[in-house]
DNA sequence: AGAAGGACCAGTGGTCCGTA
DNA sequence: AGAAGGACCAGTGGTCCGTA
């Protein structure tokens, strides 16, 4: 059991950055503000000249932190310097699930509606029990390469080790986690939510639409190719 | 089949609003707007003096239509005057989980998320198809009576008949249904949820608060009650 | 008074993009 | 350039309450 070992890992070294001040208190006079445009409902504030964090004489500046950045590892291998590995990576789905657990737990007592999914409510839930390395962006932007380790475990280990030995980042990692998930949606009939849904650590997380995107350009193409083999090869 | 005379019922003899003109085109200084409080957020616009609609001479009056209400009919019993039955109320279920399957195959067949409940999708699908006497609020209003029709129909039938004869409007009908649905789930160990997601057609409907809510207060009273049934005859 | 349903609202799923 | 995550936004579930 390496849950302790991993949460250890989880706490020490983690990057700081400074809490950004109070904009509304600031009243500084400083810096333009960017137009929003009437029609632009995409357009972010963005931060004004002068409005950057400065650490102030009395030391005001609590520190935020910000998790140390992925890294390819094996699997087993420990990343070293300020970085986190896979099997920690993976070990924060499971966590979630624990969260999610709980949060069943307490809706049943409840007698509330009981939330099969990892939803808001329970990445709100594992914040508020201390679990504020997990947040939402995060868990959803690797549940393909999640979904990889639970349902091919050796697939996983294997590309990670090729990754890692190619010197890849954890980018073109993740994206190469798609193609072996759409080989195996294509073994199954290409149901991408029923293969979730049949593996129990699996079905309590989202489909990502881009896995279904692929899996669906993917049948198509498939489905043209026979076409025109068929086509081909037959006398219509 | 009935479906085809349903559907005719539904269309005959609907009852007609005006349709409320627009507002804010109208200018004519009349009427005042009732204050809308700062921290009242859920306080609504009224209408303002002089503001009801009125026939103009040029006949622009286009007639909103409201479906008839519903009565308490028996099983088999077309309602008469501008009414209607309760087996065209069940009948509008078994209409959106048409329209719920064809939202799926439309999905399904463009590789994006596939609903397996009545969304707000499907009601908005079934307006565009121009069932426009299928609405949200009243699809949620009466589910637990289709509940009840799904679960036990001899009950079910034997309450409409008793209701009927009692004179009793929709609503106090609508309330009693509750009673024999909580009875339901305490024979199968409270989990209301479990209990719609077993039966096909009441699967893809949500358990309405007010339900879950009865079955878990009854729970409690009856745990309460063996307890101190148990208290009273055991010697602690 | 009883009832149908437009329209509102808090909180969701999804992910962009300002940040470091 | 690569990456973590605050915060935004369109559309949801839920139902209130203005309407007739």
């Amino acid at each position: 059991d390496t849950t302790h070992a991993l949460d250890a890992l989880s706490q020490e070294g983690l990057s700081e950055e400074p809490v950004q001040q109070e904009k509304e208190a600031a009243g500084s006079g400083g810096g333009t503000i960017w137009e929003v445009g009437p029609g632009k409902k995409k357009q972010r504030r963005r931060k004004v000249v002068g409005e950057e964090e400065q650490e102030e004489e009395n030391g005001g500046g609590s520190e935020r932190q910000r998790e140390h950045p992925f890294i390819v590892t094996e699997p087993g291998e420990v990343a070293r310097g300020k970085k986190n590995g896979l099997d920690y990576l993976f070990h924060l789905y499971e966590q979630c699930r624990d969260f999610l657990i709980q949060v069943q737990n307490i809706a049943k007592e409840r007698g509330e509606k009981c939330p099969t999914k990892v939803t808001n409510q329970v990445f709100r839930y594992a914040k508020k029990a201390g679990a504020s390395y997990i947040n939402k962006p995060k868990m959803r932007h690797y549940v393909h390469c999640y979904a990889l380790h639970c349902l091919d475990e050796k697939e996983s280990n294997a590309l990670r080790t090729a990754f890692k030995e190619r010197g890849e980042n954890v980018g073109s990692w993740r994206q190469a986690c798609y193609k072996p998930l759409v080989a195996i949606a294509a073994r199954q009939g290409w149901d991408i939510d029923a293969i979730f849904n049949a593996h129990p650590r699996l079905a309590i997380w989202y489909v990502p639409n881009k896995l279904r995107q692929l899996c669906h350009a993917e049948r198509n193409n498939t489905a043209i190719a026979s076409t025109s083999a068929a086509a081909h090869h037959l006398p219509f």
